[in-house]
DNA sequence: AAGAAGATTCGCT
DNA sequence: GCGAATCTTCTTA
């Protein structure tokens, strides 16, 4: 949860074959110990194993048929909890990730968890990969200001809905969900 | 082995 | 703004 807040407006970094893509984190959702909504309340299967690797490693989970979400653990190794990034805002690679998307708007182009995921070039192969370590996808931190931090419930949950457990940065036009989740 | 649910997106009204 | 599409993964029989 602290490092939901933490990861806003710090830099994704992920260099691919056609060149570097990258964004500023604007939207993130922290899915705690123990939180019957998280894909690690359950206990450890194969598909989720990444989510119980130490903190700052990359889970991804495929999801409503069409659509990758990325996580960044976020407690020590064999615990289970992550951040969800849920909308960045491009910085470099913007004609790639455009063409990832078939052609949509700036705006729209890593709105959203899958839409980012899309734009950014994840997939299974970035699953459990270490991003404070040397390699093709890592975190940052950024010179540019980051904004108000505000919070509020997660989207797109059917349980634990009233947890407000969503960082985001206020005004950003970048972040997901109704205009009233985004002030 | 089959069924149900899900951290979403897109298109149409 | 609402409803359907889509398929992976876990749960239950």
């Amino acid at each position: 949860m602290e490092l939901a807040r933490y990861l806003v407006g710090k830099i994704a970094v992920h260099d691919t074959d056609g060149g570097r893509l990258s964004g500023r984190i604007v939207e993130t959702e922290a899915y705690p110990v123990g939180d019957s909504a998280g894909h690690a309340f359950r206990g450890e299967t194969p598909r989720n194993a990444s989510l119980f690797l130490a903190r700052g490693h990359a889970y991804v989970r495929f999801t409503y048929g069409s659509s990758f979400l990325f996580n960044v653990t976020s407690e020590a190794a064999g615990v289970g909890a992550g951040v969800l990034l849920r909308a960045l805002e491009p910085l470099e690679g913007i004609d790639l990730m455009q063409r990832f998307r078939g052609g949509a708007r700036l705006l729209d182009l890593a709105r959203g968890p899958g839409r980012l995921a899309e734009a950014m070039q994840i997939d299974f192969r970035q699953d459990g990969i270490d991003l404070c370590a040397p390699g093709p996808l890592w975190l940052a931190t950024s010179r540019l200001k980051t904004g108000v931090i505000g919070e509020s419930v997660r989207i797109g949950l059917t349980r634990n809905v009233d947890r407000k457990l969503r960082f985001y940065e206020r005004g950003n036009s970048f972040v997901s969900g109704p205009r009233r989740l985004r002030e």
